[in-house]
RNA sequence: GGGCGAUUAACUCAGCGGCUAGAGUGCCUCCCUUACAAGGAGGAAGUCGGGGGUUCGAAUCCCUCAUCGCCCA
């Protein structure tokens, strides 16, 4: 195949994918056993979703990780799916319903509406999955799942009904969020804070007994003072103390309430009384369960004053304010009205203000599934990376609160809870019907609980769900437990610990100790916009992976994102951030194009046996070196040094030096080292090819595809390919010295022709003198390199020789290179450069001087390191010589 | 209010006890050399946030202050 001059992603990306998904490789089968599985569950996404950046970063992560285990021959297996998002998704539904047909679901019924939904699941729905094969996540779409479907319902019925007949269910009252508008509790993760300029007003609540005696409370929703069953002071409130256990009767409403004592209130905010209104704060709810005070529950579901509204029943929320505080200041019990700035809850989905409300829940009891989950990071059984996740996993188990997994919604699951006419609950693996016999009363059923279930509490299945739990299917035999899960840090509470509890729950088909659902929770950097702000929708600052995939390439947008994120460390991202990995992909396209083209003469196989040359030993030293770090690395899923280090061989080693030194060889016909020098590049871009396809999938797929074909071999797709095992390739130390000693040289060579006036490639005469017998015996043995390297004609080496006139100097080390110059030449620059380069050695010695002019020093550091510096310390010594008596030439 | 993280070159970040503190971008100089000008060669640029301490030795460990940010309540 032709490859153009440049990286073209688009041209190819579709195709790739295509060609992987066809192969195969995407879908390990359970059966094979005797074979190591890997196994990651996506996060499944919201259906409502479209991938954002940090679903980008997450999904590069994944697709890194799972590719290099396939490659290094485990059994893996990436399991994506959705999750059906109860509120988000309703709310989609009903508010296109309202915007195209002004209707509301009740006026559709409950049936007629779901059908909606899933109509528009089948519609919509794919769409963030779709986006996440243009990453290129080689996912096994063959078992995608969705949290609604059959199977995955099925479990969810099944976990449900075994925590009711355990009694870890129960039904109770609850201060919950409440959105009036989609008239459903929400999760706390459903709510925004919005900062609101509002009133803060002083209510006057009369002392029972004492007139003209008032408590004076401060509130930012006065119309709640329908509800108070209380007022609360600091004991120690010097203020109040003459009115301990007085009564106050509350104005409008002519109920009694207490005046209580409570440490928890601030003493110097507002006038140090506040009122305690169980029925419609959180705050005062705690604090009216510690004290008893009754509940009231002023508003119906809509948020309409109920009959505790008294004169204002059937007032809804937004007039009662009004209505209340107008009365109130006719009876003289309003104080001070202040403006004042506080924040607000809204509802994520319908924008409405959150009311606290009481109402009837299910509840799961959290403390006995917390212990298995706590003791499985005691144990090492759960990991985090990075470990500091730990603690704050730890410690929401340890203070666990029972969770409230009803949500007053349609979509979702039904809880699988029925009634009898008296109104005994039975919890039931099958469906009931209206007038079944009641499988524990025997009486005739009447109704189905109408709520469902928090989209959590099928989340929380996912490990095992997926696979086809409650059966112990093969797929769940082969493929739970798994072994890496990634995901963002705000979700380890609602999603991560509670996956675990449930793997130790349910999993009881395996000993307690092989239940963990998964070895590694690694929580990935939260991406940030270039200020430093999350990205959000409010905000409007996202970055469109999307958009980057077709303005980069998707290659391009992954190596960027892992370049940019040090595990777990935020990162700060901007558009052009991009580049780095475009013009990465273009080096590998462009030099694997060389490859191609160099490949016309006799090769051999690229061995560290069969190289030739120096170079030739070098390159395969350092390729024997990356291969292995990057190995450990990418096994510590430490994937920004992987990539780093991949980085830098390729363009560094391979392109700038070892491409530059081989090109003699390949393009003079004939050269008796050229089938060395192909055989290596061959080789080595192989390899980096193999190594970067985790990070770089698609180019490095098309090149290896072009690259074997140019070599007449046939191999497979490289995302099945063996990861590289190193065969052939040996570390070469003296080969890296050597190369280290004529890499010094040249650059020195260089420095002096861009510090002149000298051109580039000018053919010079040079006089070295290297003061060590080896750097000598690398410079005449590589005379050649040397040369073809510096654009020297010629050189002759001594060990030392007088400063011949007219000359410039490169110093390097021990090695001094007089070059002599073509006529008149500016060389202040150098001299300067030289005369900086002598000052920094010179710091340097003074440096390591000081260590060893130290007593303590000497005695207690480790002896390598004292023998380090004092060899150290003769070098520099050396190179100091040489840069000063060549400033004082120049 | 509680917890966590960050502070290193103009910008974005590596380095986390011992080489003259690095990279990418940007900047300056030179070069369209047949893999790549989205490239190559070279250069300038940093009292490692402030202050204390531990240590023979601190950008790196501890304490403290400051600023910014994230998560949770």
């Amino acid at each position: 195949m032709e490859l153009s001059t440049r990286f073209t992603p688009a041209e190819f990306e579709k195709a790739i994918y295509a060609e992987w998904e066809a192969s195969g490789g995407f879908q390990p089968k359970a059966e094979r056993h005797g074979e190591k599985t890997f196994t990651i569950m996506i996060p499944p996404p919201n259906v409502t979703g479209v991938l954002h950046m940090g679903h980008a970063l997450n999904g590069t992560i994944q697709d890194i990780v799972i590719r290099f285990r396939r490659m290094q021959g485990w059994t893996a297996l990436w399991v994506p799916g959705t999750d059906h998002a109860g509120i988000a998704t309703q709310a989609v539904v009903e508010k296109k319903l309202y915007a195209e047909e002004k209707k509301t679901r009740n006026d559709l019924g409950r049936e007629a509406f779901l059908e909606r939904v899933w109509a528009w699941k089948e519609e919509h729905g794919n769409y963030i999955l779709e986006q996440t094969r243009r990453l290129g996540c080689s996912c096994d779409w063959s078992r995608t799942r969705f949290t609604m479907e059959p199977m995955l319902s099925r479990a969810v019925r099944e976990s449900f009904v075994r925590l009711f007949e355990k009694g870890l269910i129960y039904r109770g009252p609850r201060l919950v969020n409440w959105d009036c508008v989609l008239e459903t509790a929400v999760g706390d993760d459903e709510i925004d804070y919005v900062e609101r300029k509002d009133k803060l007003y002083q209510l006057r609540y009369p002392v029972k007994g004492k007139p003209d005696t008032f408590v004076t409370v401060a509130t930012t929703r006065p119309e709640t003072m329908l509800g108070d069953t209380g007022v609360a002071v600091n004991p120690k409130d010097e203020r109040y103390a003459a009115l301990k256990g007085a009564t106050l009767v509350l104005p409008i409403v002519g109920r009694e309430i207490p005046l209580i004592e409570d440490e928890t209130v601030e003493l110097d905010f507002g006038t140090g009384a506040v009122k305690v209104t169980p029925g419609h704060d959180p705050a005062d709810y705690e604090r009216g369960k510690r004290f008893g005070l009754p509940v009231v529950n002023l508003y119906d579901k809509k948020g309409v004053l109920n009959e505790h509204g008294g004169p204002f029943a059937g007032l809804p929320r937004e007039k009662a304010r009004a209505a209340v505080v107008a009365k109130l200041e006719e009876l003289g019990f309003l104080g001070k009205v202040e403006d004042y700035v506080h924040n607000v809850a809204i509802s994520d989905r319908s924008k409405s203000v959150i009311e606290p409300l009481i109402s009837e829940q299910w509840f799961v009891r959290m403390e006995p599934l917390a212990k298995p989950a706590i003791a499985a990071v005691k144990d090492g059984k759960l990991v985090f990376r990075p470990e500091r996740w730990t603690k704050v996993y730890l410690a929401w188990l340890e203070n666990v609160r029972d969770w409230c997994i009803s949500r007053q919604l349609w979509w979702g699951h039904q809880i699988p809870v029925w009634y009898d006419a008296d109104g005994v609950p039975v919890a039931s693996r099958t469906d009931l019907a209206i007038g079944d016999e009641h499988p524990k009363t025997g009486k005739p059923i009447v109704r189905q609980d109408p709520d469902v279930l928090d989209t959590w509490a099928s989340s929380w299945l996912w490990p095992f769900a997926t696979l086809g739990w409650p059966d112990v299917s093969p797929d769940l035999q082969r493929f739970y437990p798994t072994q890496f899960l990634s995901t963002a840090q705000e979700i380890i509470y609602l999603w991560v610990a509670r996956m675990i509890m449930a793997g130790y729950e349910f999993m009881d088909h395996l000993p307690m100790d092989q239940r963990c659902a998964f070895e590694v929770c690694n929580v990935h950097a939260t991406v940030l916009d270039a200020k430093g702000r999350r990205m959000s929708k409010s905000l409007g600052n996202g970055i469109d992976p999307i958009e980057m995939i077709e303005k980069y390439g998707a290659d391009a947008v992954r190596y960027s994102l892992v370049l940019l994120t040090k595990e777990g460390q935020d990162v700060k991202l901007s558009p052009d951030r991009f580049d780095q990995g475009y013009r990465f992909a273009n080096k590998i396209w462009n030099a694997t194009r060389f490859v191609l083209l160099s490949m016309q003469g006799p090769r051999t196989d690229g061995t560290s046996k069969s190289a030739a040359r120096l170079e030739d030993r070098w390159i395969l030293s350092r390729l024997a070196e990356v291969r292995e770090a990057v190995t450990a690395k990418l096994e510590a899923t430490q994937l920004n040094d992987a990539a780093s280090l991949l980085y830098q061989f390729v363009w560094n080693d391979f392109c700038d030096w070892y491409v530059e030194i081989v090109k003699p060889r390949i393009q003079t016909p004939g050269d008796p080292s050229g089938a060395a020098a192909r055989g290596t590049l061959a080789r080595v871009m192989a390899d980096s090819l193999a190594m970067l396809h985790p990070f770089t999938p698609y180019v490095t797929e098309v090149l290896w595809k072009s690259l074997h074909e140019t070599l007449g071999v046939q191999a497979p797709l490289l995302m099945n390919a063996s990861w590289p095992d190193g065969a052939g390739i040996a570390r070469d130390a003296r080969a890296e010295r050597e190369m280290g000693v004529i890499q010094d040289l040249v650059k020195a060579v260089r420095q002096v022709r861009n510090l002149t006036t000298i051109g580039e490639r000018k053919l010079l005469v040079a006089t070295i003198a290297a003061r060590k017998a080896e750097d000598r015996s690398v410079l005449t043995e590589h005379e050649a390199t040397v040369r073809a390297l510096a654009f020297l004609e010629t050189y002759q080496v001594h060990e030392q020789v007088a400063r011949p006139k007219g000359c410039a100097t490169a110093v390097s080390g021990g090695i001094e290179a007089f070059v002599v110059l073509p006529g008149e030449v500016d060389t202040a620059k150098l001299k300067d450069v030289i005369a900086r380069r002598a000052e920094k050695v010179r710091a340097g010695m003074a440096q390591v001087d000081a260590k060893l002019g130290n007593p303590g020093f000497l005695a207690k550091a480790d002896p390598e390191v004292v023998a380090e510096e004092r060899s150290r310390r003769a070098e520099l010594e050396v190179e100091l010589e040489l840069l000063v008596r060549n400033v004082e030439g120049l």
